[in-house]
DNA sequence: CTAATGACCATTA
DNA sequence: ATAATGGCCATTA
């Protein structure tokens, strides 16, 4: 587990359900304002997501409420689709494709 | 060491 | 509004 991991997962893990919060901007608050793929990189083999079983929920990394800039979900390693099912199991709102509402 | 790989971003047309 | 483009950067092969 590299320090850039660390802090990515430290940081996504206390994303509330119901919000989202964008790559770039887990990439400024890690420390590395331009590394926003290098985080997608990370999220990407997130041992901890919601679909793995047998973990308390607060050991669980949320990596499903990290989405892009421009309000599309972006990438999600057991599919786009079941990132979007699980938002909206939260209470996140979408308008064709997009999160409804501003995020940073 | 170098090169490739992305769950991305901002700008431009 | 969309699409293409160049850049970005931590990891991994």
């Amino acid at each position: 587990m590299t320090s850039f991991a660390q802090k990515v997962y430290g940081i996504v893990r206390r994303i509330p359900k119901g919000r989202v919060m964008t790559y770039a901007r887990v990439a400024r608050l890690a420390g590395r304002p331009r590394a926003s793929r290098a985080v997608g990189n990370v999220l990407h083999r997130n041992p901890r997501s919601f679909f793995v079983r047998g973990l308390a929920p607060s050991e669980r990394v949320p990596c499903h409420r990290v989405v892009k800039s421009d309000g599309r979900p972006g990438g999600f390693a057991p599919g786009t689709g079941k990132k979007i099912a699980l938002l909206k199991k939260e209470g996140v709102l979408f308008r064709n494709g997009r999160i409804a509402g501003k995020f940073s």
